[in-house]
DNA sequence: CGTACTTGTCACAAAACCGTCACAAACCGT
DNA sequence: ACGGTTTGTGACGGTTTTGTGACAAGTACG
C-alpha cells in the first residue's frame, strides 16, 4: 500500500517504471515535471519519490533541495534516476540530498530492489509492516484485514483509516489530524465525514465481534483501543 | 477571537472575504498593499495572514519572504491567494514559505475551511505529558484516566479539570484561577459552577475509591491532595 | 449501457454535556 | 446557640457533539 511518486518526463520510461511498480503492489502517482511533483507531494506525502535528473521545467536536484529545505518533506526518501553514470552527476545528486541513485538503463529487478531497500530503511514507522492488535490483523502489503484468520472486507478508504488507527493504538486523533493523515493535507472535506466513515468501519468490524475497538473521545476525536 | 490580516488590493474581493471572515467570528484587519501590511503586522502579530499574490507595490511572495526571514514573523501562518491556478505560481508560493494556497475564484466555504484548518494546526500542542499521582494516572495523549489500570470515564471538562489539579498537586486554587485555567481567560461563567463540576468529578472518582483526592479549602478554593 | 461499489454530504435523532438555580448542609466567629 | 457566609447537591433546560439513515455523484468493471 506504499505510495510512490514517480517524477519522469519521458513517457516510455514513466510507463515502464510505473507498470512494474504497480505490479509489485505499490500505489504509483506519476508527474511529468517538477511543478506537478510539488503539487502531488503537497497533496499527499508519498513514501518514496523516484526523481529524474532532467526535467522540463527545473533540474531534479533543484526540486530535491526544495523538499529538503522544508520540514514536512525533509526526510522524504528520494531515489534519483540519472541518465549517465557520470560521477559528477552522482556527487551532485547525493549532495542535493538523494538517498540513492540509479543510472539508466536499469533493470526492473534492480529498480525493485532499490525501492524496497529504501522503503525498508526509511521505515521505523511501519507502513509496509503488518500490524496486529488483539484479534485484529492488518497487512498493508496484501491489503488484507483479518480477525482471527477470517478476512474482513473493507473499502480502500476504510482500510487506510483502520491502518492509521492501528499504527498508533490508544491515541486520540482529532478529525483534522485524521483528515490530514488519511485523506491528505490539502483536501477540502467536511470534518463530519470522518464520523460517517468511522461508523461504516465500526459497522463492518461489528460483524466480526469487534464493536468496541474504535472509541469516541468526545470533544477530542477517535481512538483505537487495543 | 482570532486576528486575521487580509492583504488584498482589489476592493471587491477584500470586501467579500472580510465580510465572510467577520461573519465567521474573526477579527479582520485589511491592508491594500505590502507596505500597509508590514506596518499592520508590526503593530500586532495576527494569528493568520491571507496574502494576495499580486499587490500594487510588491509581489506577495516577496513580502512573504520578508516575514519568513524575521524571527518574530517566521512562523506566521500564511494562506496565499493566487489568481490563476498556474502551477508555476503555486510552486513559487510554497517555495516562498506559504502554508497553504487558494486559487481564485474560491468558495466562501472553502475559504473558511482553509482558514480554520490553518489556525487549528498552528495552535501549540497541549501538554502531552502524562501525570501520575498515587493510584491515579492521567494521560493527555490517550485522553485516559486510570486508577490502578482501571479506566475512569470523564467528560472533557472534567478531564481538563482533573488534569489541571494533577499538574500542581497540594496547591490551593481559587475558583477564579480554576475558571481561567480550565475554561479560558475571559469566559463569563458563574464561579459556583466550579463547585458543581468538582462535585461531579468527586462523584466519579469516588467510584474508584478516590473520594478524598480533591479537598475543599474553605474561603480559598480546592486542591488536589497526593 | 447497467450494476455494484465507494464516497462525501446532508438532515435529523440521540446522547452527552454544561451552566444555573434553589435549597440543604456545613462552617465560623461571636 | 445563632446569624451570616460558604459549600454541597439534586434537578432542569438548553446547547453542543456525535450517531445514523438516506441520497447523489462518481468510479470501476463487466
Amino acid at each position: 500500500m506504499s505510495h510512490i511518486l514517480l517524477v519522469e518526463d519521458e513517457p516510455s520510461i514513466q510507463a515502464l517504471v510505473a507498470l512494474n511498480l504497480r505490479k509489485a503492489g505499490y500505489d504509483v502517482v506519476a508527474a511529468l515535471d517538477a511543478a506537478t511533483a510539488v503539487i502531488a507531494v503537497d497533496a499527499q506525502l508519498p513514501a518514496l519519490v523516484l526523481l529524474d535528473w532532467m526535467l522540463p521545467d527545473r533540474p531534479g536536484t533543484d526540486l530535491l533541495r526544495h523538499w529538503r529545505a522544508n520540514a514536512r518533506t525533509a526526510k522524504l526518501p528520494v531515489l534519483m534516476l540519472t541518465a549517465r553514470s557520470e560521477e559528477e552527476d552522482i556527487v551532485t545528486a547525493l549532495d542535493a540530498g538523494a538517498d540513492d541513485y540509479l543510472t539508466k538503463p536499469f533493470s526492473v529487478k534492480e529498480l525493485n530492489a532499490r525501492v524496497q531497500a529504501l522503503l525498508r530503511r526509511a521505515k521505523p514507522d511501519a507502513t509496509t509492516q503488518s500490524v496486529e492488535i488483539g484479534r485484529l490483523r492488518l497487512d498493508p502489503l496484501t491489503a488484507q484485514v483479518t480477525a482471527e484468520g477470517e478476512p474482513i472486507k473493507l473499502s480502500p478508504l476504510e482500510f487506510r483509516l483502520l491502518h492509521f488507527f492501528m499504527k498508533t493504538p490508544n491515541h486520540v486523533h482529532s478529525r483534522i489530524r485524521i483528515l490530514d493523515a488519511v485523506w491528505g493535507d490539502h483536501v477540502f472535506i467536511e470534518e463530519r465525514t470522518v464520523d460517517v466513515h468511522i461508523r461504516r468501519l465500526r459497522e463492518t468490524l461489528a460483524k466480526h465481534r469487534l464493536e468496541t475497538v474504535i472509541e469516541t473521545v468526545r470533544g477530542g476525536g477517535y481512538s483505537f483501543v487495543g
